[in-house]
DNA sequence: CGACCTGTTGAACCAACTCAATTTAGGTGG
DNA sequence: CCACCTAAATTGAGTTGGTTCAACAGGTCG
């Protein structure tokens, strides 16, 4: 399998990220030690695993997901292109989750045990690498926020909300909305709500004329009033930097 | 107010926390710009707020927590000695909770200027604080996981179990339990549970011979069936590094 | 002592769940 | 192109876990 290089990286053409300086990408080539080819359905990451890899999503769209002991299934967040994979196992040792393929994926592959010269060599790119951690922590908190305080309305409209505006910050969008890659199975596991009572939030927010939702396509006709329900600003999210 | 030295630092007493190494010593005492005490009920970080200053409590209880938009409360988590607060502020600007002090607390301060001197000078203390980022990640992820799958009792369960857990980690343990500086109220707002509910399940747990909670004073009879419950392993974490 | 805060208990209600049946949409092979 | 199969989504009906409202008990503190 050819690798592409790290000078004409695909996401570097996505607004969404902060473009990379040559001493950055110099340092990425190296860090870089190959890619993968994942198809849906895939498990990239396993809970309880002690990877020795790191991954840079590329391509596609996954789940994270923690396994109860008796089989339920929570899903922590949807996963997109652009996101830094495995840092927990990275660092601690073990994944606490899954990482699960729902399209076909490609993503970089990096060894955990650069990690340490990343630290020492390129303190701008360990910067870079807290601040995702820090992103993520926030938008976790978000989660438990909206788990914890918001009825089934509030949370699929937040969760669809959020999605629609990561795959808009990656320029996804087209006049017919969103390629929504996940499913309402998913959707369900990722609020905490069954899936029969999801689908029946769905067809009343679509009832309300806040969405289209048909065939893995979305589209949000009033994206404002979508948004006050789901209890975020409209605003665009910044830029993000890319490892 | 006299600062305690890092040489002297309490926090070293617990062995909860790695040792500093007399190089990190030197380093801690520069970085360290000052002490603060705190009251019950004192906010040390706003949501929203663009916070200068970075914490670790030496002392002390306090809640992280979400305010949506219509006054609705969650508490993220609990906070306890040795953890260190503001992260999110310090890379992303702008603090998405609150922390707000349950008990008095005694906090060491730093400067968010100086953050990036600690990234740039000291690859291993940059290393640990992204050590702790990611530990935080997973005791969310798995916040997530408990109010999107487990019902009152299994909720109530694991939150005690990981207060017991981490406060005897810190040798707060008697043979009379812990001393548990938070409320029904606090636990309901971390759980997403009516205080009500909360106080009706606590006293289930309470029949059943899982818990004694009075008058502030945690004891676990038979920690293990608490556990159980909480879908918790028994063993004991591991050492973390301070900052 | 009164005021307040924390927690407990009862009763009525409702949001979300479960179980089960049906429809819709893709995908495959003849 | 149709027949068939499977996965995803929808709908109905009955149940339940947790909520709300309200009253009350126990401790603590000024």
């Amino acid at each position: 399998m050819q690798m592409t290089d790290c000078a004409a990286c695909p996401l570097q053409k996505r607004r969404m990220f902060l473009p990379f300086t040559p001493e950055e990408i110099a340092f990425m080539r190296a860090f870089k030690t190959g890619e993968a080819v994942v198809r849906p359905g895939e498990t990239l990451l396993a809970q309880g695993e002690r990877s020795e890899r790191l991954y840079t999503v590329l391509e596609g769209f996954a789940t994270r997901s923690i396994q109860l002991e008796d089989g339920r299934r929570q899903v922590v967040n949807f996963v997109f292109p652009g996101d830094f994979l495995g840092l927990q196992a990275g660092i601690m040792g073990e994944m606490r989750h899954s990482v699960q393929a729902t399209t076909p994926m490609r993503v970089c592959i990096f060894q955990r045990s650069r990690l340490w010269d990343l630290f020492r060599d390129k303190p701008d790119r360990a910067y870079d690498l807290t601040w995702l951690a820090a992103v993520e922590e926030h938008f976790l908190g978000e989660t438990i926020a909206t788990l914890g305080q918001r009825d089934a309305t509030e949370r699929v409209a937040w969760a669809l909300a959020r999605i629609w505006q990561r795959l808009s910050a990656l320029g996804e969008i087209t006049p017919d909305g969103v390629a929504l890659p996940f499913r309402q199975h998913e959707l369900a596991d990722a609020l905490g709500l069954s899936k029969v009572h999801t689908s029946r939030t769905v067809s009343q927010l679509r009832a309300l004329g806040l969405l289209v939702w048909r065939r893995g396509r979305l589209n949000m006709p009033d994206p404002a009033r979508l948004f006050a329900l789901a209890g975020l600003p409209m605003e665009r999210e910044e830029q993000r930097p890319l490892i």
